[in-house]
RNA sequence: GCGGGCGUGGCGAAAUGGUAGACGCAACGGACUUAAAAUCCGUAGGGGCGAGAGCCCUGUGCCGGUUCAAGUCCGGCCGCCCGCACCA
């Protein structure tokens, strides 16, 4: 029996596609472009099973629309900045870079192992300074457009490691790597005014139809856009205090003001006040966890200071400094109306505040209506608030807002979530921020004939903090505007910059500049980005941002990079622990008759449920073991079948060896049919009988292939694929050789995006010369995919009692007496006239009595 | 708390309002084999009747509704998952 030798056949077809260039991105004019790509991968070292899942789908796709006849952009590269090489520095002493570049050999061996279909000569790697050269003239570009900024902000300082960190990177309060609780510094750093943008990034979320709904609402959230009035309440001390509100109509429920305790206002009162000094140390130590906030009480210092309410000046109001007031939103201060804000009441309860309803609910008599234990944030008529009684919502809004203009004290803002984007690390391992500190005239971007500025590769990780700052000359340089000696920024952008322009580089890697319009033109945006939910909100806002600034400084004319986005689910796995609760590898583990052991022995091993496959839980399978096994296909084919490709997926051995099982019984199928009908013959006879009947099924999986392919819904594909083999399987021996070849290329085409290795070797048996990656994807027959003698269900009473066969397009009147001459008909009537047949054409005959 | 998604056989899952469970995994019975593996044929939601062909009842988390017809649409519950979270 023909075994099909995985690991042999795909070398061969792997160095075949090579040899021919098939991948190369062409340009041929009158074909249609696909730019398909996948999240890049950051090079960690070895690829893992996410991987494996994203790059699948990817080449599925690119392959697919290869066949198709549209010139593909499938292009590879590496996300190679960033902290691990650095730690693997600091921890093992190797250089960051040639940790980073031995990586990615590693990786790009393993992907090329996987068989994909990936034009190859455009890879890079974020690290190559022919890429971070051009990202550093972009930043200048920005900086020139005022789309970077430097500022003071408070920031997350890890006090070990000595660097600024991400807001994702501190878990619970403390750094993800040092564990050392997180201190908020105030620092100066380079900001990307993406806050620019929020509005139109916000819009453009509407037009944005091939992704998914999940990834716009989580985008919009973020952005977090709210109307409201910002104006200045005169403080009893002489000064003055702005708030923002998105409910001024309230404003005559108001019973305080309060301040962040990180306002300004309250840094200078505490100067003089050491327990309010106090308080606001304590609410610094509360922190920012979750729980902590969920849980927290709402805590304030009353400062002594009054404000005057805005719309009555004799009527003066409390200011407190309150631990739920946000300096990072809005002004850092708000009025309190405890009777229509939640936290408010909370507050006001606890300090024996007034709570006065201004907005009364429909029905409700104003005079009886009180606040409980929840404040009345719905709709309503205002009451007991002076010349706003009696209007709705909206309408009070909107008349505080003008008496608050005209008196010039307040202004309709709108109010974002988003923050600007702070970029700069204290990082080694990273593209440096080419701006220059001079201590007489300023800070000044390198010129561009001195760029690109290179990392140095004589550094020290020995040292806590950031080398490039204790290097011993690197930072040393000549300020470009007046020639007196300057320094060099030292800090490194965060590698989403990085990731943010990727991209539209792959549209031509060999640019001078930072991005070939002209290639840019024709190849963007990505028609479809494949990844993981993770990014659904950092990356690809940042992608989305860069690419408007892109367009804004003439280098792109889209707007919206990633026409259509897709979302992946996690690989996951079962998790096994010994007696000890100890962690262990599925190899280690075996199954007797359905008892997990510890392989060898008899030791009992604890099954845990199906997780995401992690190295802490040690539920991970390594894909170049499985490749080695079963070769690259199978697992291909895993990954694609079965479950959903949005969903998540559980590896299991057993499913593994049932794709093997495909593989071979594909190439068994090709190899052992006997079929004297040359390669490339045309079906001539009309065929009838089971012929017809394996011709339906062959068009009626390319039809539906091709719509499931069209639509990334692998799995149904998958089925369709195996419903065709089945098909093929039962064909009698008596059908002409022309159709059985009709069906088995058919297969095989259909099968090529997804299996490519075994799908290549079943074209050459099939007595071919080609490639069949060079060949067209099959085009159904209309007259085949829908047959003409159909079989539908008749129900009475709407419970099935039989079906009949009939021919498509029969007389209405003719299915009714069929359905009606059925002996289970009959019986269910059980002598009774029915009073009405329904008849739906092609799909069902209902009988009511 | 707010927002979103999902509940279908032992498991992963299919199903434009129209025959629920396609397809796969696991399982069971049989064939082939000295034996095993591989392969092939067959069974299979649950319950019942029948020698059998087959027939009947019931079934998509729970309750109700719309409809000739509901896994699918509407209302109300229950459970799980994800995101955001003192955003004024």
């Amino acid at each position: 029996m023909a075994r099909y030798n995985a690991k042999e056949s795909e070398q061969r077809w792997q160095a075949a596609w090579a040899v021919r260039d098939v991948f190369a991105a062409g340009r041929n004019p009158g074909r249609p472009k696909s730019y398909v790509l996948e999240m890049f991968p950051y090079p960690s070292g070895r690829i893992h099973m996410g991987h494996v899942r994203n790059y699948t789908m990817g080449d599925v796709l690119a392959r697919f629309r290869h066949a198709q006849g549209y010139d593909v952009l499938h292009p590879m590269g590496w996300d190679a900045f960033g902290l691990p090489a650095e730690n693997a520095a600091r921890e093992k002493g190797v250089n960051p870079r040639d940790w980073t570049y031995a990586n990615i050999e590693a990786m790009r061996s393993e992907l090329q192992a996987m068989g994909l279909a990936i034009d190859w000569s455009r890879e890079f790697a974020t690290c190559d300074p022919a890429y971070y050269s051009q990202q550093q003239k972009l930043f200048v570009d920005f900086y020139k457009a005022g789309l970077v900024y430097r500022a003071e902000a408070d920031v997350n300082w890890d006090p070990v490691d000595g660097t600024v960190l991400a807001n994702e990177q501190v878990i619970e309060g403390r750094g993800w790597r040092s564990g050392a609780l997180v201190e908020r510094r105030k620092l100066a750093q380079w900001f990307f005014r993406i806050t620019g943008y929020a509005d139109e990034l916000l819009a453009a979320l509407d037009q944005l139809e091939r992704w998914p709904e999940k990834v716009r609402l989580m985008q919009k959230n973020w952005i977090g856009r709210s109307e409201g009035l910002e104006f200045r309440f005169d403080l009893s001390n002489g000064g003055s205090v702005d708030v923002f509100s998105t409910r001024p109509d309230t404003l005559f429920g108001a019973s305080f003001v309060a301040l962040s305790p990180d306002h300004p206002l309250t840094e200078q009162l505490a100067a003089r006040d050491t327990a309010l000094t106090e308080f606001v140390a304590e609410c610094g130590r509360l922190g920012t966890a979750e729980e902590a906030i969920e849980t927290a009480e709402k805590l304030g210092y009353d400062t002594g200071l009054t404000a005057a309410h805005p719309l009555d000046p004799a009527w003066k109001l409390p200011v407190y400094v309150a631990n739920f007031v946000l300096m990072a939103y809005g002004t850092g201060a708000i009025f309190g109306c405890p009777a229509h804000d939640q936290r408010d009441l909370e507050f006001a309860r606890k300090y024996k505040l007034p709570v006065l309803p201004v907005v009364i609910p429909e029905g409700a008599d104003p005079k009886q209506f009180r606040v409980g234990d929840e404040a009345y944030t719905g709709p309503g008529k205002l009451a007991n608030s002076r010349f706003l009684d009696g209007l709705d919502v909206a309408a009070a809004k909107e008349e505080v807002r003008l008496r608050l203009e005209a008196e010039g004290r307040g202004r309709a803002v709108v109010q974002y979530r988003l923050r600007d984007w702070l970029v700069s690390r204290q990082r080694y391992w990273g593209c440096p921020i080419p701006m220059i500190h001079c201590a007489e005239c300023g800070i000044h971007p390198v010129p561009e004939s001195e760029l690109p500025v290179l990392l140095p590769d004589d550094v020290r990780f020995d040292l806590p903090g950031n080398p490039l700052d204790h290097h011993p000359t690197w930072k040393h340089a000549t300020c470009p505007q007046c020639g007196k000696p300057a320094l060099r920024d030292t800090d490194t952008l965060d590698t989403f910059v990085d990731s943010s322009w990727y991209f539209v580089r792959f549209c031509n890697t060999a640019a001078p500049q930072p991005v070939d319009r002209e290639a840019a033109r024709h190849w963007l945006p990505v028609d479809q980005y494949i990844g993981g939910i993770e990014h659904a909100i950092l990356h690809l806002l940042y992608a989305r941002f860069f690419t408007r600034a892109l367009k804004r400084l003439g280098y792109v004319d889209i707007d919206e990079p990633f026409a259509g986005l897709f979302t992946q689910g996690m690989v996951c796995h079962e998790t096994y622990r010994d007696r000890t609760g100890q962690w262990l590898l599925p190899e280690e583990v075996e199954k007797v008759d359905g008892v997990a052991r510890l392989r060898g022995t008899d030791e009992p091993v604890e099954t845990g449920p199906s997780e995401k496959m992690s190295k802490s839980k040690k539920n991970v399978i390594a894909p170049e073991a499985i490749i080695d096994v079963y070769g690259a296909d199978t697992i291909r084919w895993f990954m694609l079948s079965d479950t959903p490709p949005e969903r998540d997926i559980e590896w299991t051995e057993g499913g593994a060896e049932g794709c093997w099982r495909f593989v071979q019984r594909v190439y068994r199928l090709v190899t052992e049919m006997e079929i004297a009908e040359p390669a490339g013959a045309e079906i001539t006879e009309t065929v009838s009988g089971p012929a017809l009947e394996l011709r339906r099924a062959t068009h009626r999986a390319i039809s539906w292939v091709t719509e499931d392919l069209e639509a990334l819904r692998f799995n149904r594909a998958v089925a369709r694929i195996y419903e065709l083999a089945n098909a093929v399987s039962a064909t009698p021996a008596d059908v002409p050789d022309a159709v059985r070849r009709e069906s088995l290329e058919t297969l095989v085409k259909l099968i090529g995006p997804m299996m490519p290795h075994l799908a290549e070797s079943c074209w050459e048996a099939l007595g071919h010369k080609s490639l069949l990656v060079e060949e067209r994807w099959p085009i159904a027959d209309p007259g085949l995919v829908r047959a003409d003698t159909i079989t539908i269900a008749v129900q009475v009473d709407g419970k099935r009692r039989g079906e009949i066969a009939i021919a498509r397009g029969a007389d209405d009147d003719l299915v009714k007496a069929s359905a009606l001459a059925l002996d289970g008909v009959a019986r269910a009537l059980g002598g009774k006239t029915p009073r009405r047949v329904i008849v739906v054409p092609e799909r069902i005959v209902n009988i009511v009595t």
